[in-house]
DNA sequence: CATCAAAAAATTTGATCATATTGTGGAGCA
DNA sequence: TGCTCCACAATATGATCAAATTTTTTGATG
């Protein structure tokens, strides 16, 4: 039952999967800047995709806040508020340490060897100053770490925000570089490492603290 | 050109929104079982909608983690492991203190004796067990409580919680019955009256932790 | 006669539906 | 038991209708 002659999941995956899923790229990635307008047209066109599929892909990308419905059934990437940038500060504080504290429980090393290597692509992308590379390397590494959760419904939740934030991330890269970036990520791997969950979970608290006092900074500034 | 059965077009509101509507609430309280299948074409004509309507509210409240896409183009309303209590639980205690920390900055006394209205309509539900206006009573009061933090991102995130253990309160209820049940109403009430918005958010707190072990300890009883 | 504003037409875009297509699970048969 | 084939439900398309935005027209005023 498992002819897994696919080229390249063009079969198995539905097209509205594929729609979402590369619509999702462009709002999380900052290709689609904040403000800018999302027409379902536009996206056939774009996307070489039929109307439903794109409906589906913008409808779900809204339900998780990655697209915000205007009232009059116009649809466009939300432009964040220096108070919706305190309510992420304040979600993802709360939410993520409890993801890296499972993580660190579940962690085997092999799964901390494939962070390293994430992590040290990232550190090549900002050396060069390749900013989707590090978008993209930053969100791997995140994501891999919450998969070892094994907290399904706190990964959703932390998606979610991704989702929200992630646009307004092209636009702090922008304005201050890469090279200024800090991150927490070898402090956070070196104490999942020794096991000590408490210790990564602060560490990570920090790493996401400072990354988004960043992207209150630069949105404070705009605004 | 086809005979229109213009019933109830009446609304602005477009028809995907009004399916999305109905569905999430026969979700929400516990009218459609966990474990209980959901199929498109029941859909449509269980509420006389068209198909693509339909399609949309259902991506909605997958979206949303209200239902749940098995791999094989399957629907479900999902059964709560421990384990996923154990998540709602600890995401309810981390985000709804501090909405209802930012609710008592800005609410009003109108506001409260709102709330108060409201609490006392469900005292009523508990007191004559009528199941169905308790659970909407409960989720009316907490709705509104979040409607006045201001605060659109968390809101967003509890209401996505609420979908998720909504469907397992009538089970709850149904197991322990509605006399048995506790809240914290009244003292988050008086806290917030009082103005004091760190004891209301240690009220509700409580509040969640309370009703959310009653939803642990019937859940491990079944599983 | 130029300028601006309001009204009307045109175009773009969204919502919905009917229908064709595809894939899944199960019935029937070897 | 394991296979093929069939029926049904889900996916996807394009057409059609409705709403909203943009552009054009028109008329009033300085």
């Amino acid at each position: 039952m498992k002819d897994d002659v696919n080229l390249t999941n063009e079969s198995k995956v539905p097209a509205h999967e594929m729609v979402y899923r590369k619509l999702r790229d462009l709002v999380l990635f900052g290709e689609i800047a904040p403000g800018q307008a999302v027409t379902i047209q536009g996206l056939t066109d774009q996307l070489d995709a039929g109307m439903t599929p794109v409906r589906e892909a913008i409808r779900r990308l809204i339900a998780e806040g990655a697209l915000d419905f205007m009232g009059n059934r116009r649809v466009c990437v939300p432009n964040l508020s220096v108070q919706n940038v305190n309510e992420l500060i304040f979600a993802r504080q709360a939410i993520e340490p409890q993801l890296i504290l499972l993580a660190t429980q579940h962690a085997t090393p092999e799964d901390i060897d494939h962070l390293c290597r994430i992590d040290i692509e990232l550190d090549q992308a900002i050396k060069i100053g390749d900013v989707t590379a590090y978008l993209r390397g930053n969100y791997r590494f995140h994501k891999a770490l919450y998969a070892l959760s094994k907290a399904p419904i706190l990964v959703s939740i932390a998606d979610g925000l991704w989702l929200r934030f992630g646009p307004s991330l092209r636009v702090v890269c922008g304005r201050i570089g890469t090279l200024n970036l800090t991150d927490q990520h070898k402090e956070t791997l070196s104490a999942m490492r020794a096991g000590d969950a408490e210790k990564a979970a602060r560490a990570i608290r920090e790493d996401v603290i400072q990354g988004m006092e960043q992207v209150r900074h630069v949105m404070t500034q705009t605004a």
